[in-house]
RNA sequence: GGCGACGUGGCCGAGUGGUUAGGCAGAGGUCUGCAAAACCUUCUACACCGGUUCGAACCCGGUCGUCGCCUCCA
């Protein structure tokens, strides 16, 4: 079964073909950075990180672009978000911007979503916005009012192609005041005028000014992905009105197509409610990563399909967390015998059921990148592994191999649930030979009856957060 | 009010016109010095009401409910 996507604009899943072959051009949408990354991120992020490592496991070059944007999103004052934090943080803005990307970009790491290839900044990219915005005057997309330039929605019948949405219905429901200089309520800005207080602004053509809140997007994707390009993708939260925008100024400017593929992803609330600041109900990346490991976070995240809502509470990620242990300690048991494991060919039965695995596990992911269901397929995988190792062996060195390998590719390459060691630390070797050091001392105590000091061992160990596991092949241990 | 999505067992969550999702939790068992882990067995399903069909949880209509967007949001 080939790749296919949920396409946002046609309310459909479609065969993917992209428009060179081999190769995907893929744009997402990137955060606001004027503040911590909180975990609703982490599940657009996570999600999109799943698509681009699938993409790139099926063997696309993928050109993966993620904006920051640093300038241009305002509140519903008027004000910038950004030169807002500024003043409370008594910062320069671009030290606030500096600040938070460093930080979504730390957090995104602590998450193992590999970065963009391309993370371009809307404020190093105001020349690109500018040119856009004069080519849509040029072409009678937008007009200019007092130093700010409008796009007009009415120029561009397809406005609400993406979202559904009636440009006569949103002159009716609109609930903001609708701003004098603006030709129609549903018009938005490209180019806005600076009050003599904002002080992120640049030279124009229409005056000093900054950009309005879609066209860096507009902009940024052109730039690098050209006038037409496969996938976009973003939050759900941003379908109306950032989306819809972005689509009738590229498509207004260019006469091409935009994006071929939409895909956005579900929003995330916490305990049932949306996280908001005003009701304090955030959970920053950074929070949620002190009490729960990273694969957790992913496994619970990449346990429900990326296109639904999901809900974070203790009791759905701590679930999570408890189906990642199962599969990590067989990974674990796996490289565990490996070590030990004599030279030989795998056992072509189990190479068989391991092709098959991967084969069901593709086909899941083929169905619009179902990593539920990718996710039920490894747990399925954990369960003959188990078996195979609890209950038959020794395996040969080929064998473990291999099941190490599969794992490793599902789980760690495409998932990234599965990390390439068990702790990553500088100290893991020493770590692991001081633990194997005393399981040979509990051992011995063992051997001699002492089940008290057996006893002592095992719980002190506990304590310091590694358990051991007593098998008839020998004593294992884990991190917790 | 408008647009959209969704309602699956104790919980989280896939999927499908007739054939096991999976995980977590619960019960019983095997193994074990004990523990842990693992494996085996097992109990709760498809919001409600109509309709189409040999047969619907899956298709259609309606009702109720939840959520998202319409205003900054990933």
């Amino acid at each position: 079964m080939p790749l296919k996507i949920y396409n946002v604009l046609t309310r459909q899943k479609e065969e993917f073909k992209p428009l060179t072959e081999g190769k995907v051009n893929m744009y997402v949408c990137g955060p606001t950075v004027y503040d911590y990354s909180h975990i609703g991120h982490a599940k657009t992020y996570v999600g999109f990180d799943v698509v681009v490592r699938y993409l790139r496991h099926l063997g696309y070059d993928v050109l993966y672009v993620q904006n920051i944007t640093d300038v241009g999103h305002m509140l519903d004052t008027g004000e910038d978000r950004i030169l807002r934090k500024a003043r409370q943080m008594s910062a320069k803005p671009m030290q606030v911007v500096e600040t938070y990307t460093r930080e979504y970009f730390a957090d995104m790491d602590a998450l193992g979503v590999r970065r963009p290839d391309i993370s371009p900044r809307a404020s190093a990219h105001v020349p690109e916005q500018i040119a856009m915005t004069q080519d849509l005057i040029a072409k009678g997309h937008a007009y200019e009012v007092d130093g700010s330039v409008y796009f007009d929605v009415g120029s561009f019948p397809e406005y609400g192609k993406l979202s559904g949405r009636i440009v006569e219905d949103l002159e009716e429901g609109t609930r903001i005041a609708v701003r004098e200089e603006k030709k129609h309520p549903a018009d938005f800005a490209l180019w806005k005028k600076a009050e003599p207080e904002h002080i992120l602004r640049w030279d124009s053509p229409w005056g000093e000014g900054f950009p309005g809140w879609h066209i860096e997007c507009s902009a940024m994707a052109n730039k690098y992905l050209g006038q037409t390009f496969d996938i976009h993708g973003g939050g759900i939260d941003n379908i109306f009105p950032h989306n819809e925008c972005e689509i009738a100024q590229s498509e207004a400017a260019h006469g091409e197509t935009f994006a071929r593929y939409w895909m956005l992803t579900g929003s995330l609330t916490l305990e049932g409610i949306k996280m908001s600041k005003s009701l304090g109900n955030t959970l920053t990346i950074k929070d949620a990563l002190a009490r729960w490991r990273a694969e957790a976070i992913r496994t619970f995240i990449l346990s429900s399909h990326y296109n639904n809502p999901i809900d974070f509470s203790d009791e759905a990620i701590e679930a999570a967390f408890k189906g990642w242990q199962r599969i990590w300690g067989a990974v674990s048991l796996t490289r565990e015998q490996l070590r030990q494991a004599a030279p030989g060919e795998a056992n072509p039965a189990v190479l068989a059921m391991l092709d098959g695995v991967k084969a069901d596990f593709i086909e899941k992911m083929n169905d619009d990148f179902n990593a539920p269901a990718a996710l039920a397929v490894l747990q399925e995988l954990t369960r003959k592994v188990n078996t195979l190792l609890n209950e038959q062996g020794p395996h040969s060195q080929g064998t473990l191999q291999a099941i190490d390998q599969l794992y490793r590719e599902l789980g760690g390459d495409v998932l990234g649930i599965v990390p390439e060691q068990a702790d990553a630390g500088a100290n893991a070797e020493r770590e692991d030979g001081l633990v194997r050091l005393l399981i040979n001392l509990r051992a011995q105590a063992r051997a001699n009856r002492d089940w008290a000091t057996a006893d002592q061992i095992r719980n002190q160990l506990k304590e310091l957060g590694i358990a051991l596991e007593d098998r008839a092949d020998g004593t294992i241990w884990k991190a917790e």
